[in-house]
DNA sequence: TTCTCTACTGTGAACGCTCACAGAAGCATG
DNA sequence: CATGCTTCTGTGAGCGTTCACAGTAGAGAA
């Protein structure tokens, strides 16, 4: 009479009506049961356990979301080429915490990748059809066109650094990159050194501005000239790192020490630094920025700042869980750590 | 009158009722028009489009999901930790691949992390509820039990590579890695080597099984003698390729050719073998796998076997959609590559 | 004219669930 | 014994959509 695990089969699903008749209650016992068991009398609720396991019921989700207008998901949102995030450990930091802290409240995360323009419109289309409570953004760059669209339709946004385009009405969780590179830049004036040379994330980018900013705010506090030959801006990569120490060893042969915007690109220095026959950190000091696990592959391991990804993650799941239950949006600020070693 | 777009305000959404107020028909014509348009009077097509784009409906895909038990959307599930992934060249290839070939049926595609077990509980939950039609999913170690769960709760599935615990009733498509494998070692066997050393993938992997299989059916054909001296295990990683040269010249000093299962392991191995002072390829020629970005990268470049990544995941985007729409479970082999370089 | 066919339109009835409400039962209190 | 309170249970309505079906109007054929 009661059929076995409908194994291999395409047949229809049991439902909740399937269990309660299976238990012999109501669809509404059943339904309290799923929703944490407050008003059910021990032996329905076991009657109803037994059932679920039975008939191997699953809530069918769609059905329940249409009712409460959840969906108790939540999307990751990639709103550039895949790449350029995939081989940035910090991503995957970023990433599993966000996994983690939603995990607790047995939120499941969707990545969802929009490199290209048709992809983000059907992307777009997806989260306003409300398969999504909310969204966590990781797109560095500026203006960028989903996050405006999303803040409009009104879904919960909490973005990963600064919006630089965006007004003050979506939230973000941003590391305090000036200060972090006021840190940096303080300690290599404290070291006596003067002819200091920074190289800049992409200056689109809140991370690029903020810590150029800190950068030329030491300095001026130290009473050191900005000298426009010791600026060079690269895009976070490693080869980029390279190509930007070649320029400033070309442009201020005297420089005694670079702050460099991104660990990966600190490594590109310092290979150029080597080649160039250059003592680190004798002859030039190195500052990264990170703390990612290039800080302690290279050698010299590199003195530099650690941006807190553990606690940003989970900061943009609590905003964004708070905001999803209505609170208005919030801007949260971590305090980033000076980390010293031997490249300084 | 009328309302203007409810930017930021978080009201009811408009619904297809409303819609067809507006427009002045019935909800089933907007139906229709939402769904291509079919038996709809050019004039009640253009009221409803007007009525669309006034109201700014997007259609409830909960509500639609409901009745047609169909999502529109497919998931990639990823059930290993995804740095293993994330890091692999291929994966991205894959990724994108799968991404586009969906976006030609305005299919989302729903990136699912679950490396640990936890994750896994959650996201297996979250599939069978049906949020998701089918799933791509990439999980090169055999004894998955997801994939298992997954098939016996019928949901459509297509794996990466042939999955080793399973029987013959889940889909997958693979690159004919015996047969590359053979290719490269038939080639080093043309040159002349004799003494022919192999770094495996991992044994557990159903690359790892076949590529060596292929190598010793070469060897056989050859009427060359398998040496256990000359074989040892990686695990896909550039670190293993060191180990594993390491290991095989103190084994089998003698050794004139290695076949190395993968390019990130055969820059490893590269890298060992110039230290040792072996010329490659007078000394030693490597044959590598994989075709990906480090087989240029490296010098001398790689002779390797280029698996149709992209032929693969439009594959398996095609097996996924035709077992959706009721077809029974496929596999599918691909033919691979054999790409000469300086490296044999 | 009358009939059939095609192109189009509107109307219930689902889909599977939650929610609000009404009611029953048990128990203590007045 | 009625009253109120708490705990538990069942029922109808409705979420926003699609689908099947019935129906209308107009064109062409008999």
């Amino acid at each position: 009479m009661t059929m076995s695990s409908n194994s291999g089969g395409r047949r229809k699903p049991p439902t909740i009506h399937d269990v309660a008749r299976e238990a012999g209650v109501s669809r509404g016992t059943v339904s309290r049961v799923l929703n944490g068991g407050h008003y059910v009398s021990p032996a329905a609720q076991e009657a109803v356990d037994a059932a679920i396991r039975r008939t191997g019921y699953v809530v069918n989700r769609h059905a329940r979301s249409l009712i409460t207008g959840r969906s108790d998901s939540v999307g990751f949102l990639l709103t550039e080429p895949q790449e350029r995030f995939f081989e940035d450990p910090n991503f995957n930091v970023l990433l599993s915490g966000c996994t983690q802290a939603l995990a607790a409240h047995d939120i499941p995360l969707l990545l969802m990748l929009a490199g290209t323009k048709d992809e983000r419109r059907r992307i777009t289309r997806y989260i306003t059809a409300g398969h999504v409570d909310g969204v966590l953004l990781v797109s560095s760059h500026s203006g960028d066109p989903v996050a405006e669209e999303l803040r409009e339709a009104g879904v919960p946004l909490v973005a990963c650094g600064k919006p630089i385009g965006l007004g003050s009405k979506v939230s973000y969780v941003a590391a305090d990159d000036r200060d972090g590179a006021r840190d940096m830049v303080r300690h290599l004036v404290s070291l006596g050194r003067r002819r200091i040379g920074v190289v800049t994330g992409p200056l689109d980018t809140p991370g690029g501005v903020e810590r150029l900013a800190g950068y030329k705010e030491v300095l001026a506090e130290a009473g050191v000239e900005v000298d426009e030959r010791l600026i060079v801006s690269g895009d976070y990569s490693r080869a980029s790192g390279e190509a930007g120490a070649e320029r400033l060893l070309a442009q201020a042969p005297d420089m005694d020490a670079v702050f460099v915007a991104s660990d990966l690109m600190a490594q590109g220095v310092l290979a150029v630094l080597q080649r160039a026959g250059k003592r680190v950190p004798e002859d030039i000091a190195v500052g990264g920025f990170d703390d990612s696990p290039a800080a302690t592959a290279v050698t010299p391991a590199l003195t530099t700042i650690r941006q807190p990804w553990d606690r940003i993650s989970t900061e943009m799941v609590r905003v964004l869980l708070a905001q999803i239950g209505g609170e208005d949006p919030a801007a949260v600020i971590l305090p980033t750590e000076f980390v010293r070693r031997e490249s300084t």
